[in-house]
DNA sequence: TTAATATATGAATAACTGTTCATATGTTAG
DNA sequence: CTAACATATGAACAGTTATTCATATATTAA
């Protein structure tokens, strides 16, 4: 009977989806990944870093806003993972942590296009 | 002179990123894509999505919560495209929208691999 | 048509988050 | 050491968002 084999099929893969969910803390982390590059200014701030690292007052003219509104974004960035600083002389420069968010923030442009 | 050259390049850097930043509204978008997908409980419902499409219920199943919750999640993700749906008799069926969305939620794990 | 099931939604409250302002820390030059 | 510059940070306010509760819509069965 039809009805009953697409009921199984699905609570099948309701069960499936079940299983192989992350534990909560691993979606959290995921969670917390995506919401530090959420907001307007700090997508901002990671398209200005794809050209290269930048000092804290050279982003700020990139991005606009004041430069304690920055730090306190860079700060979130960085304990998140997406941006690491090092320090040369007075000013701390920023990059993209890793290939993994270039690739995000590329993957992200490309839905954008494809919804055009 | 070191300080000069490196102002020069630095400076350089800056108006690179300023010239080839997104407008506010490409901006914008991106990072409601992001936001979208930034919370515990709609990432929970993008990894139950990962194996297959499912009703409303099974999703309930999966991830907590009650159904309204849910829902408004669900109403969140479709608003900003990252998931699809359709009806199936009493039942509606969601999905994940694009292969963009399924990259994405890959890229995310491995960048928390590498964390650890 | 009526009852039952599945899903969606409006309003209200509670929790969260971004920005601002003032100030602190750390680095270099004199 | 002191002044100047670059960056960071704590507290408070304003705006945003997730959840809950009650209810509405839509489909199917009887």
């Amino acid at each position: 009977m039809e009805t009953c084999d697409r009921e199984a099929e699905h609570h099948c893969a309701a069960l499936r989806a079940r299983e192989n969910m992350p534990s909560d803390g691993e979606v959290e982390r995921v969670a917390a990944s995506f919401k530090a590059i959420s907001e307007p200014c700090r997508l901002k701030i990671l398209f200005a870093l794809r050209h290269g690292e930048l000092c804290v007052l050279h982003i700020v003219e990139a991005v606009g806003g004041t430069q304690s509104a920055v730090s306190h974004q860079l700060r979130l960035l960085k304990a998140n993972g997406i941006v690491k600083s090092r320090r040369e002389g007075q000013n701390i420069l920023y990059s993209l942590a890793d290939e993994h968010v270039v690739a995000v923030l590329e993957l992200a442009c490309a839905h954008l296009k494809c919804k055009i």
